[in-house]
RNA sequence: GGCCCGUUCGUCUAGGGGUUAGGACGCAUCCCUUUCACGGAUGAAACACGGGUUCGAUUCCCGUACGGGCUACCA
């Protein structure tokens, strides 16, 4: 039998990290067993439909290259439709025919009286010992049930659930999990508005699409007792799909889930692309935003609650999908940390190659009115891609590579700047118009023969060359930087150092 | 409260009846480099607790504690 796992987020606004998880987990053990990707929505909650949500999804997992083989938008398969308010009349006919089944009921009962039923009694649950005192087909007279529902009065179908059944599951992840059924309640299968709660609709659309496996969170396991039930209910017990429940990310400090405000509070992105809500409070930015690669962001989620078997830590997509195996899964939650998401980020700039990069940077060069070439961009990604965690980076750290340096660090200027510096410098400045070839050995030479030649020592103008190209100590190597601005820029900077230390030299003198 | 799931360095985790309990991030020190990084080396750092079982438990069993999830006409 063919492996079909699903991805099934519901479109309530931004897909979360955890979400991004799961779809990643879901297609790499697709991809391994030749199986297919289905991207469903659910979205039977009218209330909380989020118009946008559904693009969002379908541009997250693209940026990440996780594209699913069947599903909404184009992605094609002849399972659908794979959005699930599409799916309505579907639902409706297989609710019916569970009541014809003996397996569910319809339900009279308003969310007003439950509600008063929550309150008066403690625990209260709509089950086995409760059903008989409350307004449902199983106790009101036949008539009166079918003048209710030719009256056009709102009912519910639930799920009649038979006490005294042990409901036994194999996990993938967890092994055996067993549930009483007294324990459990009568759940909504069709609500008041016609549509099928996530139970109903998860059930019928899985064994319609033939689902052979369903990775999904760990949230979803105490109701997975309902869904077997369900399943057998149908009579489609056979051919259940195998269950894994994920454990959960949590949050980097504290108790409990990683939360969308969370990012906000760490200052650290929580979703794969950014998502502008209604409100500030509702927007955030996304890894994509922040300046990761896709890569770096997989190989960091498959890493959190997964592992390789070995010590292995970097993987691309096809390596993955190669080591991936459930039993690899851990059992307990995993705190998301974001240190370890940006050493991976560094990892893969380093590795990536120059022109790739400067793919990368160009739209961020154009943000900020650099006119450069592709190849000038490349040099930069050599220059500076030891030294950046994010793709930002490269336009903010190395500014001073596509404009005048605005910051000079004045406390080594002073350190290095004396009376006779600015002769030297301009000495240098000379030096620097005659070299030929104009290139990075070459050029390291002549000014350290020019060093030893005036007896001066390497400390005492290196610093100044770097002061005079970059403004700050940090950056690449001097000479590379010289090389890659131009003769003519690197004389012009070095004027530009003489006004800064002679000015600073003056006012010294002057206090 | 009830039900279910979980618990190895600060974090992600490997391991599994007898190990110097391994790796990675982060942290510290040193080396490389007259910058910053990168890289390399070294170091500090963990089996939640209590009972069993056993010659021997971090590993198996049972409790306890702690953490998490679910408990909607939300998914």
């Amino acid at each position: 039998m063919s492996v079909r796992v699903r991805f099934a987020p519901s479109p309530t606004g931004a897909l979360h990290i955890g979400g991004v998880r799961t779809a990643l987990y879901n297609y790499l053990f697709a991809k391994q067993q030749g199986g297919t990707f289905i991207l469903r929505i659910e979205d039977t909650d009218q209330n909380r439909y989020v118009p946008g949500a559904e693009a969002y999804i379908i541009e997250s997992l693209k940026w990440l290259g996780l594209t699913p083989d069947e599903g909404v938008g184009d992605f094609g398969g002849t399972f659908g439709p794979y959005r699930q308010s599409d799916r309505k009349d579907i639902y409706h006919k297989y609710a019916l025919e569970l009541v014809e089944r003996g397996h569910a009921y319809y339900a009279f009962d308003t969310p007003e009286e439950l509600e008063q039923r929550r309150q008066e009694t403690d625990n209260f649950t709509y089950h086995f010992a409760t059903r008989n005192g409350l307004s449902n087909s199983l106790v009101l007279p036949q008539d009166e049930v079918h003048a209710r529902l030719n009256s056009g009065a709102p009912y519910v179908i639930r799920l009649k659930v038979e006490p005294d059944q042990e409901i036994h599951i194999r996990d993938l992840i967890r092994g055996d999990v067993r549930f009483q059924s007294s324990e459990l309640d009568d759940k909504v299968l069709l609500k008041a508005d016609g549509m099928p709660t996530y139970h109903l609709a998860n059930i019928v659309d899985d064994h319609l699409m033939q689902i052979s496996h369903v990775i999904r969170g760990e949230e979803w396991l105490p109701s997975t007792a309902h869904h077997v039930l369900l399943y057998r209910g149908f009579g489609w017990e056979d051919t259940m799909p195998q269950f894994a429940h994920l454990p959960l990310i949590l949050k980097p400090v504290g108790n409990g889930k990683l939360s969308k405000r969370d990012g906000a509070k760490f200052g650290m992105p929580v979703f794969p692309l950014s998502w502008e809500g209604e409100t500030a409070d509702d927007s955030f930015t996304g890894f994509r935003e922040t300046g990761f690669l896709p890569e770096a962001v997989l190989n960091f989620l498959a890493l959190l609650g997964w592992h390789p078997g070995d010590d292995r830590e970097l993987f691309n997509l096809d390596e993955l999908i190669d080591a991936f195996s459930v039993e690899h899964i851990s059992k307990g939650g995993a705190r998301f940390d974001y240190e370890k998401a940006k050493w991976f980020n560094q990892k893969y700039i380093q590795a990536a190659e120059n022109d790739i990069l400067a793919s990368h940077i160009r739209p961020l060069a154009d943000e900020k009115g650099y006119r450069v070439s592709d190849a000038y961009l490349a040099t930069v990604a050599g220059l500076m891609k030891e030294r950046v965690t994010f793709l930002p980076d490269f336009v903010e750290k190395g500014y001073y590579l596509f404009e005048p340096v605005l910051d000079y660090d004045l406390d080594m200027l002073q350190k290095k700047w004396q009376d006779g510096t600015a002769q030297v410098v301009r000495e240098l400045k000379t030096l620097v118009a005659e070299a030929m070839p104009y290139e990075s050995a070459s050029l390291e030479q002549a000014v350290k023969t020019f060093i030893q030649e005036k007896g001066l020592k390497p400390g005492d103008v290196l610093p100044l060359l770097r002061l005079a190209l970059a403004g700050t100590m940090q950056g690449p190597a001097v000479f590379d930087m010289a090389v890659a601005l131009g003769r003519d820029e690197f004389a012009g900077r070095l004027d530009l150092l003489v006004q800064q230390g002679e000015k600073l030299l003056s006012s010294a003198v002057g206090s």
